[in-house]
This record gives C-alpha cells, structure tokens and sequence, in this order.
DNA sequence: ATCGATTCTGCAATCGATTGCAACAGCGTA
DNA sequence: TACGCTGTTGCAATCGATTGCAGAATCGAT
C-alpha cells in the first residue's frame, strides 16, 4: 500500500506538501498540486484512516444507534442518513439495540472512541445519559424528544387525529389500540393521544397488548384484539398489524368490511403505493435526512457551535382501503 | 481521556508493561498485572483505536455489505452475524448497495482499510473481483457461491422440490413464477430449479417478472400474475408476496380457496409461527452466524492459513396455510 | 537594488499503543 | 562461587498522516 511518503517522493516534494496539497489544495501553488496528484493516482494512494484519526481525532464514522433493523422504519432511516453521510464524505456505523438499555449503553460506550458523533433511534437511556453522551460527542436524537438535545420527531398525534375523526364519521364507537413496545417513549405518546380522543362523546378505546412490534406478536394479540368486541383496530404500527392481518385473513374474519383497521405507525407500509392500509405514515428517509445533516453541521461547528434546532416533521395520512363502517355484529 | 502512558505511571510501570498487562496477561507478573488492571479500571482507561490500528494493522471492524437493509432476510443476516461479531470482541461495520455493482465496489473500496475482513451477502461483482479483494482482506460470501472463497447458501432448490411436490399432489398445472432481480445469481438458481421440474408431466411454469424485491413490486406484478390464468403463484421471496397477497386481497381473489401462493424466499416470514405463508424458509441468521465465525477464524489465522470451508444449509419448509386444490375456473 | 509582504514549502514534533531486543533479577544446579 | 536458565520489565523504534513554525522563494513597489 502506498503512503503518504511515496506520493511525495514521487511528486518530488515532502510530505508535508503532499499532505496539504491533498486535503488542504488551497494552501499549494497550482503546479505543485497537479504534480502531488497525479503522483497519488499514479500510485493509488489512499489515506490511512487509523493514522489520521490518530492526530486529528476525527475518523469519518458516524453512529447510528437503532432498536431493531427488521423494521422497516429504521431501515428507511438508515437509508436517508447513508445517502447524507455519503455525501459528505463519511461512514455510517450502524449498531442494534433490541430496545435494551444496557445495549444501548454498551454500544455508544464502545464506539464511542470511533465515531464523529452519534444518531440515535428511538433511544432508551436515561435523559441524563444522553445529555452527558453529548458533552464529549455530537448527540443528534430521532424520534424522542430530549430536552437540550438536538431532536427529530414526527407528528403522530396529528396524524393520528384524522384517523380518528375519520372513524368516528363513519359510525364507529369501539376502537381497540394494539400498544406497542412497554416503556416506549412513542408508544406513551400515542396512548396519551388516544387518551384524549377516549374522552370524545360515542368513542370506546381499549387497549391491547402491550406487545414488541414484530409481525407474530400481532398474529398472536389478534384473538384478545376480537374479544373487546371492538369494530375497528388500530395498531401501534404497520408491521403489526400485518401480523394482525393475517391472523384475521385465517379466521375468515374480512378487512374492512367486518373490522375496519389501521395502523399509527412510524413504518414505511403507508407510503407504498398498492399497499392498501389506513396508516398514519412517517417520512422516515427524511427523519435520517435531516438528522445527519444536523450532525455534520455540529461537528463542523466543533464543540462550542450552536447546535442546530430540531423539527417535528408532519405524517403522510392514507384513508383508504381498509376503513369502512362498522359491521352489526 | 487517560492514555495509556497514565495508567502506566499510576501503576507504578512504564508503558510497554502496563500494554501487556492489558493485551497479553500472561507476559506480565501477577501482582505487576493487579496493579496494572486496578490502575486502569481506576483512571476508566479504554485504549484509542486508532493507535492501536495503526499498528497493528487490525480495526476490530467486521464489514458486511448487504444489498437491502428492507429486506428482513439481510436484517436478520446482520442479527446474527452481530451477535458472533461481540462475542469477539468486534463489531458491524454495515454498507448498503441497493444491488448496484458500483455502489458494491465502492463500499468494498472505501472500507477496505478500515476493517479486518468482509461478509458480501448476495455480491453482484464479478468472480474476479471477489477473488482479487480476498488476497488483501478475509472474505466470505453468503447467498453466492464463489469458486476459491468460502461461501454459505441455502439449498433452497430442495425446499422448492417439495413445494412443487405438494402443488402436483393438490392437482396443479399452472404455476407461475414471479421473478427476482435481474442477474441475480439467486433468481439463476431459482430458475434452473424451476425449469426442471417445469418438465414434468403436467406441469406448466409460467414465469413473471423480473422485479426488484418490494412490496410494491409484488402488488403491481400481481394483474400479469393474474393473466396467466395459473392457480398457484410462487414468488422470488416472501415480501413480494405479501405484496401480492395485498393486491389479491384487494381485488377479491381469495387465498387459499382461488389462489394457491408460496414463496422461494431468503426471508424470514416463513420462519414467523403465526404467519400463515407456504415458503420455503432460509436460516437468515444462521447464515451471518457461520459466515463471521468463518471471518473471525481466517482472520486469526493469518493470510497464509488454509481458509474455513463453507456450508450448505437445509431450508425450512412451512407446507400450510396458502395451499389449497385449484379452483375451477 | 533593496525592502517588505505574500505565498509556498520543509523540518520536526505529535497523536497513543505495540513490540523486538536487551537488561536484569532470582533461582537452581554443577 | 559461577553459570545458565526462566521469567519480567524497560528502552526505543515504529505505524502514517497532520500541522505549527520558520525559512525560502517570489513579486511588487519604492
């Protein structure tokens, strides 16, 4: 492998010249940086990346911390942030968490000497925790809000209103909420918007569950979903009620015409065409998006920048399909 | 951040010592090793990475390049190679292609320095270049076979044997297929496959497609699916399925009673109790098991070392739920 | 021709851990 | 008492790129 040396001797200059020609090319006379070039793709020089992050303590990584990767959701972010983090000239890193705390730490606390900053996915640690992480690293949060913190989330309960309104216009009065993850900083967002739609006049909420959001877990909660003698079901997210689904498709139980359903989602499903779920749907790309970008911005700020503000982005809404009035049982 | 040189000093050693106490235990006394360990757990030492890379040439890094992260078959892949990876004290290192050879080169080429070896899941490079990148980095591949390099696949053509048996025995003649991505070496596989039993009596395959593997692209195949006027569907893996599934749904065939559907996978649904999809099942996590145990071992045993073979492993075949005898029609 | 300012280049130190080699101590044996 | 062996430890070089500082070169202006 070449080094460094090698260009230079072959372009004729010293290192340090080579060094600046190839990542600084402004402080070089024209002459010499063609000269350092060619020199470097002749050889096919690459940097070292441990040597350069050994002096200038940046490696070029950036942390994506993410509960779970078989949902689509983190899939999607990861997806948008890879498409940033490229551009910019850098590496995502990615870890899985299953939702654990103790993962969580133990993953931010090994890559912590590895990484320019960290984004992290619906993240479980202690407010605290996350705010010391981001004393000595860039800390971007998705999908949470953390006080001092950088944070991107999305809009549910607004999304999740017209779902709602939308129930209550076709005639129904008893809705079934299957929870999601126990502990969920989402999943306590939901449940306290659905707390407020309870109080409307005509509306019945139960809630199932609660379960880990995994296709077999719907399939399994479908049975306690049909006993609340619920018309319309509405699940934490996509992905379950899949599960849901296909529970109900073998019980000859018909969608929608004997149980309307919907899910609230932060999955990608409600954004595909064809696919023909009520879903409040989250632009996960984007939430990746938006987070690296906040990030790089930060670490090129340094330490003392201020860091960029969040937003709440607003979900796609699809009412259609699998909503329709209720069924006299 | 404490060096190591700190540790050293607090201990009461110079600096080489206190390394080897740390990395080679039994090289060093055992009172020097207490004084050592104790010093280092006191100043919360933790060794740089980088320095540590640059030289001795390892990063602790384990690549592994997937096509899709949307895919549940990659996600789980990566779940199980995950857990393997941390029980060597390494970790993932993951990079997305979306099944662009030169997004795959790219990835392998701006990785290479900084990882120890590679897991390539479904690579679409050439043979060639696969080999030529084995003689700088370890390298396994999943889901290909590649003469020279150690490789797992899955023996999904038995388990299609016996999906094909079940269909004839139910009395169907028209099948169609409803095909992977283009070139992929998978969907060659699965063709052949096809093409053999396709010659037996009273068999009629149909093929479909190509399309890439998503939910949509299920849903959008299924009219030309329709048209053939087969009674049995089986698609290139079970997410396009779902998504054809949908589309039936929505169109008011039913499955089993007017369609029979099955899935050739590489996804995990058909692994889910619950979920009722005739598929033929791959050991997605066994898969990324074996292949980083395999890394971790040629790793170990230097560039010289003869290489791990590689394995075949059984499919899971899930025989219910979406067959039926074909419909008249 | 000289001075000063400006631009470019090179020297040498630096980041932090690892490791070959030599030094050294302690011990048993001849 | 001397010798050699084993088991520990320290010295110093090393990995490869970056960067502060100083010196050299260039150019314009006086």
């Amino acid at each position: 492998m070449a080094r460094l040396e090698d260009v230079a001797r072959e372009a004729g200059v010293s290192a340090s010249t080579a060094s600046r020609a190839l990542s600084r090319p402004d402080m070089v006379a024209a002459a010499t940086l063609d000269r350092v070039r060619s020199a470097a793709e002749r050889l096919g020089f690459r940097a070292n990346p441990a040597a350069r992050a050994l002096i200038t303590g940046r490696t070029g990584f950036l942390a994506m911390v993410v509960p779970d990767l078989e949902n689509p959701f983190y899939a999607a972010s990861i997806a948008g942030a890879e498409e940033l983090a490229k551009e910019g000239d850098r590496r995502l890193l990615i870890a899985v968490t299953d939702g654990s705390a103790e993962r969580e730490a133990a993953a931010v606390r090994d890559l912590e000497e590895r990484v320019d900053g960290f984004a992290l996915l619906s993240p479980v640690s202690g407010a605290a925790e996350l705010k010391a992480l981001h004393g000595r690293k860039p800390v971007v949060v998705i999908n949470r809000k953390v006080g001092g913190l950088t944070s991107f989330t999305v809009d549910t309960p607004g999304g999740l209103a017209r779902v709602y309104d939308r129930l209550v216009e076709l005639g129904h009065t008893d809705v079934a909420y299957l929870a999601g993850p126990p502990g969920s900083w989402m999943d306590v967002r939901r449940r306290a918007t659905l707390a407020e739609h309870a109080g409307r006049p005509g509306l019945r909420v139960r809630v199932c569950g609660p379960v880990r959001p995994k296709f077999t877990e719907g399939a399994a909660a479908t049975a306690e979903l049909l006993a609340t003698g619920c018309t319309a079901v509405l699940a934490y997210n996509s992905l379950l009620l899949l599960g849901v689904m296909f529970e109900l498709g073998r019980r000859g139980v018909r969608v929608p015409e004997d149980v309307s359903v919907a899910a609230a989602d932060d999955m990608a499903f409600a954004g595909l065409p064809g696919a023909p779920i009520t879903a409040v749907g989250a632009p996960a790309a984007d939430l990746g998006r938006h987070a690296v970008r906040a990030l790089i911005e930060m670490i090129a700020g340094g330490p003392d920048a201020r860091r960029p503000p969040g937003r709440t982005l607003p979900t796609t809404v699809t009412l259609t399909g699998t909503l329709a009035p209720p069924a006299a049982r």
